[in-house]
DNA sequence: CAAAGATATTTTAAGCTTGAAATGAATCGG
DNA sequence: CCGATTCATTTCAAGCTTAAAATATCTTTG
């Protein structure tokens, strides 16, 4: 490839890239609006809930935390307010006095249903202009993004 | 278009919107970690530096808010850390005394030529999976998505 | 001109986020 | 068994972010 040819796929990259973020950040900006004003609750509780609702085991903090990719300490502050709320609970683990596992409460599980189903149809919504297909094939692209990504850490 | 159909749509946009997240996030967060330890600076000032950067003549607390897409509250709290690092200034704006208009200083300006020259590098390496014919494709998909967000606003 | 409304900015309170340090507990090698 | 290391979690300090309230100034209108 030429020099030209590549600072020129570079500069694209980089628009695609601000357009990613800005595409990204709006409907991000939407879901968290929609969510305070409608619930009074926010993205990263619902993440955390989200992650929960999958394991109604229960999920150690560490786990949790690998799993949102988030920091320990971040996870303690927003399971603490979960607490507070009423909606999740921790529970000592039997054979390891250092972990903690983690559930959704009764009330918790009910509150995130009624949360994920609004969130699938805000979701809809705000994605509306893209098919199927084109869905499909972005996502393909993402993933090899993903993938170098990945590797890369 | 049936009801199944909608419903496997509405599913795979949600899946979209799922990678998106995750991928624009992993973006984001290398980006930063890089701005941190090679740079000692953040992605938000950055920001800000560039917004500056593309008005030499300056721009006003409001102007600079409006266009990042952030509180008022938040580019004050940003613009005062840049003002201590000795990377940008606010000047009294003849005619308005409420208003201040804030600058890139020389300094600035060093700054962040050297930092702009690092994340386009850093962009092109991340998103490298990408060629340029794919990415003219996302971009006009996701063009689309932020023309419906834009209207909805 | 004075009151009312609009505008520019800062302040405040609350929450999210991180990296690093601290704590307490489990495990491992000798 | 004991000291060192690793592991799970919390605490801490700093920065980012927002919405809402507070300030100060400008503009409009009666």
């Amino acid at each position: 490839m030429s020099v030209e040819v590549q600072a020129k796929a570079g500069k694209t990259r980089l628009r695609l890239w601000l357009k990613l973020l800005k595409t990204s950040n709006a409907v991000e900006t939407a879901l968290r609006d929609r969510l305070r004003t409608e619930f009074g609750t926010t993205l990263p509780r619902f993440d955390v809930m989200a992650a929960l609702a999958r394991s109604p085991e229960g999920l150690k903090m560490s786990e949790l935390s690998r799993r949102l990719r988030v920091s320990n300490g971040n996870v303690t502050g927003i399971v603490d307010r979960l607490e507070v709320e009423g909606h999740a609970e921790r529970h000592a683990v039997a054979g390891d006095r250092r972990a903690m596992e983690v559930r959704l409460t009764g009330k918790g599980r009910a509150h995130f249903d009624t949360l994920a189903t609004a969130h699938e149809a805000w979701v809809n919504e705000l994605m509306g202009a893209i098919t199927e297909a084109e869905a499909a094939r972005i996502m393909e692209d993402l993933d090899s993004v993903a993938r170098d990504l990945e590797e890369k850490r």
